[in-house]
DNA sequence: GATGAATGAGTATTCATTCAT
DNA sequence: AATGAATGAATACTCATTCAT
């Protein structure tokens, strides 16, 4: 599943990516899914707000009227995109990290490699980020998937702390700022570090503790293998 | 136990805020407040976005070109807008904090002032967390005043942290995230500590620091004496 | 001498000339068409520099957006027109003169026609004007039609000139300045053959020398045609 | 009244030369002339259509209101450039031609004056061209200067011409072109003379005789003096 | 006479959306 | 389902002109 291979092919693979999963599917749903590469294509590059369905259509190679046998409108083709991110994201991760019984360990591994994918395919991140800008509670709920991960840690007695509404937006606002600055200066390990401790620290860990739940985790095969992660595979 | 008393004169007196204090001022300071005013109305009523010229000037009663003699554009006047809420927050707190020489103190009183200051005049936050969220990096400045007492804590030997342009992200981060969520729910003493926790737990101290320095904090007559707090006094 | 039954049937049918034209070709062909023609129009009637969009777009009976579905702004609109314009022409000349052979006869008789032709629709006199005083060396390319015939006449000996762009421009600029005129004070049988003269005298032929090869086509039976040319016949 | 030095400083004293002839005139004029200058400046520069009043008058230094206490509107100050203009080079070549007594010699001689002076200028030529691409009547009133050279040479007997304005505009269309080539691609010996040969071709001469006129004056040491004059000296 | 802030009519231009083909 | 021409509301922005100081 994992790609060592970061050469050009593969960026075109990812502009493709909806659509080349799509194959075999139903007409419809190819149609949909090239609209959701092109909007991928387009958001990331000129940002959501300033991108027209028109440009989105004609990069699909489609008609400017197809746009709306799918779609209602450009904001629910902003939430579809990045939720469809979001989704393939948490589908990687969960493959990967099924043998992982921890839950401090999951959160970790979980918050560094989904900084770590997303900047491997850095129009998802910004697509991400632009969606988070425009409707930050919303996009938030793209990091529901660690509740259940943060729940299992109470669970196993090594958090204590109330999960709620509250915290995983906190949770969310770090990662996002996080992933803007990496979007600015590239990726850095010691940004990756940094939040995930952060993230932890608001889950009320000490930062000694915190930093030594990275260390522990970061030495990890898994983390190493992120490193050269790609979704295409 | 906050006092939401934001009686219409209030109000009133809020969105004159600027303009008022620019009498005295030449006529084109003068003009250029009235426009602040009427904008921070528009965009904290429909976003920055949807706001248009036209009726932030019709609301200004003046004349559509009048903005041009001012603002190049809407985005300069959102700018212009964001930092003259920002610069008069920071004054307000300058005054109250005079006599508080702790620097963890004063992160804390500054924070949790800053929210409910924020607060009591919501337009004023919709405001910031819109240029916040149209330009994290630009508006993220605004939080820089808190630089110096953090930096101050440090000398203190109360922090040990790196005061670096990533912390200080982190920390606008999760203060806009608090901002937005008392945007929608209302303002929450609750989400007011739980936010200074957090804060103090990305400057490094321990959970349990951190709430034993807000429950040094919340008793203290300053933060009384903003539970009340409008800006007009 | 000139027949000037110009009467309003005529008229009617010049200003739907090019939609009339496109009858028969796409949608898209058509509407464009349309948009020339109420160009010519409004063009002709305020110039190109005070006809406005919305003007052209409202007599063409499309809306105003369409216009921006065909031409980039109002510039390439004045250029496209002004090339129907000359190409329809020259399609009209080049169809009559098909059996004339002297290269220095063909000039006067282009010539003649050009002024006496455009004068006979003068809305469209006026857009040829007008694009010239725009972008004279633009337009001047509209006479380029005419060097094949001076070039044929110095292949005959019948004169003897270097035929270089300066050439072609001081032609262009007399038949403009005769075109003018004639807008101002109505078409006349004098300034058009003298202003053949000084074409023919501007390729090198003598005052004498001009004057009869006027002379000799002035009788000839295309011209006379010409007299009552309309386009639509 | 020659002056062979192109510097720097005589492209400065260019940009004020209305201004610098008005010291010594009261206070209106010279504001009067300031703005002329202004005008030429910035017509020159972007086109007499895409000047606003409000560059106009900012490279004045003066206010934006002031414009009106001179001139209605942006064409009549235009009219008054491009007059000044003309005057102030009429007023050159008279004091020049005084001892030249042939009417086809002062014609040549004019001609090729004004395509130079104004070259030397080119400033001055632009406005000049400007203006005449807007009102091509208006402006070729500035050739009438000429019409008295040429009945001269009529009554000499040297030329067998009608003067009306038909020809006047015929001449002053060839030079406009020429000046427009000249502004393109740089002053050129070969097209001075030529349009100056053209020149007298369209006054009845033949080309042989008019060859023979240009070169006859081409030794002359005015015109040797006029390829470096400046008007500043 | 000069100032320059305010005016507001006027125009270009974009773009989401519709709908006949 | 796909097409793509047409729509027209919406908005930004310019700039000549006025007038109180």
């Amino acid at each position: 599943m994992i790609d060592m291979s970061n050469d050009q092919d593969k960026m075109t693979d990812m502009q493709n990516y909806f659509r080349t999963q799509a194959i075999g599917s139903n007409k419809r749903n190819r149609t949909r899914s090239t609209l959701i590469d092109s909007a991928i294509d387009v958001f990331s590059e000129k940002g959501i707000e300033e991108a027209s369905v028109h440009e989105i259509t004609a990069i699909a190679g489609l008609a400017n009227g197809t746009f709306y046998n799918h779609f209602k409108d450009k904001d629910e083709l902003a939430l579809a995109s990045s939720e469809a991110i979001a989704l393939e994201i948490a589908k990687a991760l969960d493959g990967r990290m099924s043998d992982l019984d921890r839950g401090v360990s999951r959160v970790v591994v979980a918050s560094w490699a989904f900084l770590r994918i997303t900047l491997s395919a850095d129009a998802w991140a910004r697509v991400l980020v632009g969606q988070y800008l425009r409707h930050p509670t919303t996009e938030a709920a793209a990091f529901r998937y660690m509740q259940g991960d943060i729940e299992r840690a109470v669970a196993q007695g090594e958090l204590d702390v109330e999960v709620d509404a509250f915290l995983l937006e906190q949770i969310a606002a770090v990662m996002m700022a996080a992933l803007r600055r990496m979007l600015r200066v590239g990726p850095q390990t010691e940004v990756l570090n940094r939040t995930c401790e952060n993230i932890l620290r608001l889950l009320g860990l000490t930062p000694v503790q915190a930093e030594r739940e990275v260390a522990r985790v970061s030495g990890h095969a898994l983390l190493e293998s992120l490193e050269r992660f790609t979704l295409i595979d």
